[in-house]
DNA sequence: ATAGGGTTAG
């Protein structure tokens, strides 16, 4: 036993701890460090152990170490231990922690340093409370507000509970402000909302590195502008810039905002090409990206090839499988989940909910809910209620819903009653739906969405009175329907229509277009059908309505540009109308052409038009080939230029 | 024997 302990001298003991290590193990090499008589041969080793058993990134070897603070050491803590172990724990399970830490810091009449209160703002932001304003004193106090370190730490600490403004003040304070400081408020101004100012900042810096660009990528994609966050994910690949990780999830998102499949997959393909990790985050933004894209299959082949999982890889694959109508699929992977001991959350559940909802499992959906409730403690939220509401009413039991509304502990939002007005219109329920309106009308007055719907309500049961009085009072309150959007990618570019858009450089052709489906519909036995089409006419000149709905224009110019037998994939931010829906049905069936739509709308993007430019035109040739030969930055700039032309 | 800015799901 002695020739061990002269084996194994302490520093390799310590060098054994990593977040591998367990609980037990840790005593062990403990247990050796105290009986090698390490720490009375070197004092300081105690204070190195209890850095090392912090810095594991392991929860439970946190905790010992954070225990052992409060036994009676060999030595007493350095400030660099009680400073390791308050990094640890901002950037653990419970940020709260390091204000105790803190209080013992100073009982224990150290005076605190920078590393201290980068750590402590890094806490204090992630716990979204009300200390950082008393940690900014504090380190006022102790002189440290002029450090670079503290001064990022303090813009991102202020802007995380949404004080830009105060955050502008620290920065403007900065007499010369490096990368890193500007970088940071240029995503405290990008989080604030205000995308532009940040990409004043952006634009004026003097150097620029990946985290600056990917800061600005996330802005744009985070406010709902996907379209800008690719063009300029395509000028910092062709100035060179080194890309990473986190450039690659946050064009991922993009893509899958504006159901970009073809520049989806050729970021996959550019990821394996340079080698780039497929790290967790990554992983799933991939998934995320196939699913709402509409390429279910991908999404799962990404998921199954994953290693590390955790809680937002399996929500992405069960919400994927929900909302590609994979409704068994998804429960059973759901089972799977909980077998493998991943506990699930309210994200979880909505995923869940969704996809009992489309698939009509009503008494499914019910068991489901209760699940959430009952053995996972997860108190519901609008979303769920909004699930359940959605779920009665889609499968026609209105009652039910209504009673469901009426049951609710939580005050039911104007999505609650949207989604009950929602369904009245799929059953044709005028009383109700009245009804539906008035508690929207309660909460929130001007909803355009709610009055659209209410007017198609009327329309569809020919109470002309209605329709023109819910017009009145749209008229009066100065009310306009959101205008329909859908967005299609052709050959890795995104092209944007507005409903009645004529401004697409290929308009003719898609005109042209419209005409022959018409005349080969008509053959094949489509009548249009115009109830809900009220709302349009007065603005409308004589011609056609409903062929001006924008996801038509959409899928005219798939028809005219894309090959045969390519899928056409549409992502609307409306509803899809009554009219469209079964004229698509006619264009696949007639034109035999798949066709996929997806509704997509954030509540960030509710009032933007889902990108400002479109009408740029790529030239690449076909997927393929995004597959055999262009997996290189250079093929990306080959893009941009074109895009010029 | 410790620092600052950027990344995922509804």
């Amino acid at each position: 036993m002695a020739l061990l302990k002269n084996l194994i001298p302490h520093n390799s003991a310590l060098s054994l701890i990593d977040n591998s290590t367990s609980l037990r193990q840790a005593l062990q090499i403990h247990a050796h460090l105290l009986t090698s008589g390490a720490f009375t041969h070197d004092p300081s080793s105690f204070n190195s152990f209890l850095s090392s058993l912090a810095l594991s990134s392991s929860p439970p070897l946190l905790s010992y170490s954070h225990s052992l603070l409060f036994t009676s050491p060999p030595q007493p803590p350095s400030l660099i231990t009680v400073n390791s172990l308050i990094r640890a724990h901002s950037s653990g399970p419970s940020p709260n922690l390091c204000f105790s830490l803190y209080r013992h810091l100073l009982s224990l009449s150290f005076s605190p340093n920078h590393y201290t209160f980068t750590f402590l703002l890094r806490a204090a932001a992630s716990c979204g409370g009300l200390l950082g304003p008393a940690i900014h004193g504090a380190l006022a106090r102790f002189g440290c507000d002029t450090d670079r370190h503290v001064q990022s730490s303090l813009i991102h600490m202020y802007s995380s509970v949404g004080l830009v403004s105060h955050a502008r003040v620290i920065f403007s304070d900065i007499i010369d402000p490096d990368l890193v400081t500007i970088t940071s408020m240029l995503t405290a101004l990008a989080e604030s909302g205000d995308v532009d100012s940040a990409w004043e900042m952006f634009d004026e810096m003097p150097e620029r590195d990946t985290v600056s660009w990917n800061a600005m990528i996330a802005g744009y994609v985070h406010l709902g502008r996907s379209k800008d966050g690719l063009d300029l994910f395509g000028d910092m690949l062709n100035q060179g810039a080194k890309v990473n990780e986190s450039t690659m999830v946050s064009v991922l998102t993009a893509c899958a905002h504006l159901g970009a499949l073809d520049q989806g997959t050729w970021v996959h393909a550019y990821i394996q090409k340079n080698r780039l990790k497929l790290n967790v985050t990554l992983g799933t933004s991939l998934i995320d990206m196939y699913s709402k894209c509409g390429s279910i299959e991908r999404a799962m082949k990404v998921f199954w090839s994953m290693k590390e999982k955790n809680v937002f890889t399996w929500n992405s694959a069960i919400n994927g499988l929900a909302t590609n109508g994979a409704a068994e699929e998804c429960l059973k992977l759901f089972e799977l989940m909980e077998r493998q001991g991943v506990i699930p959350d309210g994200v979880t559940f909505v995923g869940l909910l969704q996809g009992c909802c489309v698939a009509g499992f009503v008494q499914k959906g019910r068991e489901i809910f209760s699940l959430m409730k009952d053995r996972y403690r997860i108190e519901p939220l609008h979303e769920h209620y909004g699930c359940m509401i959605d779920l009665y009413g889609r499968a026609g039991k209105l009652d039910e819903a209504v009673q469901f509304i009426h049951s609710m502990p939580i005050e039911p939002n104007v999505s609650a009653w949207r989604t009950l007005l929602h369904s009245c219109k799929m059953y044709n329920n005028v009383e109700l739906g009245e009804y539906a309106m008035k508690e929207i009308t309660n909460i929130e007055v001007n909803n355009d969405g709610a009055h659209v719907l209410l007017s198609n309500i009327y329309a569809d049961n020919r109470i002309w009175k209605g329709v023109s009085s819910v017009r009145e009072r749209m008229k009066e309150k100065g009310l306009r329907k959101e205008p329909g959007c859908s967005v299609i990618e052709v050959h890795g570019v995104v092209h944007e229509f507005f409903v009645r858009d004529k401004s697409h450089p290929r308009y003719r052709e898609i005109k042209l277009m419209l005409g022959e489906v018409d005349r080969r519909l008509r053959l094949a036995g489509y009548r249009a059908n115009t109830k809900e089409v009220l709302f349009d006419i007065e603005e409308e000149d004589k011609e056609d309505v409903l062929s001006w709905h924008s996801e038509k224009l959409a899928i005219a110019f798939g028809l005219v540009v894309l090959e045969e037998g390519v899928e056409i994939r549409i992502v609307k931010n409306l509803r899809v109308c009554w009219d469209c829906h079964h004229w698509t049905k006619f264009v696949s069936k007639t034109f035999d052409r798949k066709i996929v739509k997806k509704l997509y709308r954030t509540s960030k993007e509710q009032n933007l038009p889902l990108s400002s430019i479109h009408q740029r035109t790529f030239n690449i040739d076909a997927l393929k080939e995004i597959h055999d030969s262009l997996h290189s930055k250079a093929y990306f700039r080959k893009l941009l230029v074109n895009s010029l032309i």
